[in-house]
DNA sequence: TATTGTTATACTCTATAACTATA
DNA sequence: TATAGTTATAGAGTATAACAATA
């Protein structure tokens, strides 16, 4: 027999719903403005909100492969919105930092972010808001 | 100046980590299990989960386009997972339905699910998950 | 030998346009 | 003309292996 199952119950599936309906919004933003990608972007970030890192830095903070991010520098690099600079004394790094071409990218898609997060947030209550985080921030981990 | 801003209170990067991580896991059981991708076992849930019906019905309820349904279907039917039905009435719609092969899969996965979504489940709270999906099904719909 | 990063490749996923058949 | 579904195609995203340079 066929057991009983609601998919609005799964939370993988919740999961990737609620982020597909999300994040297409904010995704037409950076790729429309800048003709960036999604790692492109999540690169950006992490320099213009974390400061300046290398490669393997970024990789760990975000959880992306070395191969995405070895791309998504190119990329940047190209667009001009990051350098590289050799470290003397391990010469297999680079850090990498936002020109300020880059930064003034960074500052644009921030303030977009942010009037993007609090049009959702007015949806919500606060409660909700700091369980929603708190939940999200525990799931990411479990990866 | 460079303005402040943690990926870590955006929802969009927020709700995707989150996202990546659980499916991930919950991917490998039915890649491996039956080879099948991630709208082939959508759509294999919503027939076995929803009952028959069109694959009209199964974009609508599921939020996908047709042409990845159609792609989905034919795989499912390769399968020997589904078969379909012409409906007299209106040539161009079929119904589809679960063979009995396609329902034992369908069981198989849906223990699969069910185990996997009370050992996520486990780590948080009642409020915790009536919040959670609550919120996650209102983002879903702004889509 | 191990680590940082790059390149190559194949596969999965998404989006869109053009098409067929039926209504 | 409109709708259900299919096919074609291109671009984006993911995963893995092989490689070069440095340590």
């Amino acid at each position: 027999m066929t057991q009983d199952f609601d998919l609005k119950d799964f939370m993988p599936y919740l999961l990737n719903q609620a982020a597909d309906a999300t994040s297409l919004r904010f995704q037409k933003l950076y790729k429309s403005k800048y003709g960036m990608l999604r790692t492109e972007w999540r690169v950006l970030f992490h320099l213009g909100g974390y400061g300046d890192m290398t490669a393997k830095e970024i990789c760990n903070r975000a959880g992306l492969h070395k191969t995405k991010v070895s791309r998504a520098v190119r990329a940047l690099q190209d667009k001009r919105f990051l350098q590289r600079t050799e470290v003397p004394e391990d010469r297999r790094h680079e850090i990498l930092k936002l020109t300020p071409q880059g930064e003034r990218v960074f500052n644009d898609l921030v303030g977009d972010a942010k009037r993007f997060d609090e049009k959702l947030a007015s949806r919500f209550t606060t409660d909700e808001l700091d369980t929603l985080k708190r939940v999200l921030v525990r799931l990411a981990d479990l990866a």
